[in-house]
DNA sequence: CACATGATCGCCT
DNA sequence: GGCGATCATGTGG
């Protein structure tokens, strides 16, 4: 059994964060993309552990959702991860270049998943993690990493608060789906007001 | 500030 | 063959 970096372990435990257990992510989709924000994604690279706080997320909702991979019951092997257990990662190439990781919700054969679009990395480097991208790449996140585990021991892992977090949340309807119909205009994007890392 | 465009390639039609 | 859950850069007002 792999422990994070004691430094990080350290870190997280300050800020009063905890590994939430399966349950969490089988919950509503909408419901774990707003308590995303202002979790901690935790990632091993190389050996050490790094930490990057989530401020800003999307939900996608599977079928009857024309923006998600999933929209209209798609299954192919790219989208076969967001049909897993909650708890799991997807992670997709857009535009030939970017990588997007998204937690996957529900239960396994629901395909439901919610983006990672944004978090705070290291201080002095405000916009480094601002963007789906920029997420992945600052972390190193890529479609190797797809269907990875994130509960457990694995090198990509999840904390939340273990109190209810203060953080105000914003709501908006979610960028770059211009092409997904009623869809477009659906209030599921969720953002830390207060945060400089929000991504435009 | 607001657009407009190019890069680049896996996936689906 | 077309296009995208993006991003950086360039142009013009």
């Amino acid at each position: 059994m792999r422990r994070p970096d004691p430094r990080l372990d350290l870190e997280l435990r300050e800020r009063g964060l905890i590994e939430p257990g399966r349950e969490f992510f089988r919950r509503s989709t909408v419901r774990v993309a707003r308590d995303l924000v202002g979790a901690w994604l935790a990632r091993r690279w190389r050996g050490r552990w790094y930490g990057a706080r989530i401020v800003e997320t999307e939900a996608y909702l599977g079928p009857t959702d024309r923006a998600a991979h999933s929209w209209n019951g798609r299954r192919t092997p790219r989208v076969e991860p967001m049909y897993a257990d909650g708890g799991h990662l997807y992670v997709f190439l857009v535009y030939g270049m970017y990588h997007c990781a998204n937690v996957v919700t529900r239960r396994e054969g629901v395909a439901e998943a919610v983006l990672l679009r944004a978090a705070e990395g290291p201080a002095g480097s405000p916009r480094l993690l601002s963007g789906p991208g920029k997420l992945c790449a600052g972390l190193g996140i890529t479609v190797r990493d797809s269907g990875l585990d994130l509960v457990g021991d694995g090198s990509i892992r999840i904390f939340v608060p273990r109190r209810r977090s203060r953080v105000r949340i914003g709501v908006s309807p979610r960028i770059g789906i211009d092409y997904a119909g009623d869809a477009k205009a659906w209030p599921l994007r969720f953002f830390d007001i207060q945060s400089a890392a929000v991504s435009r």
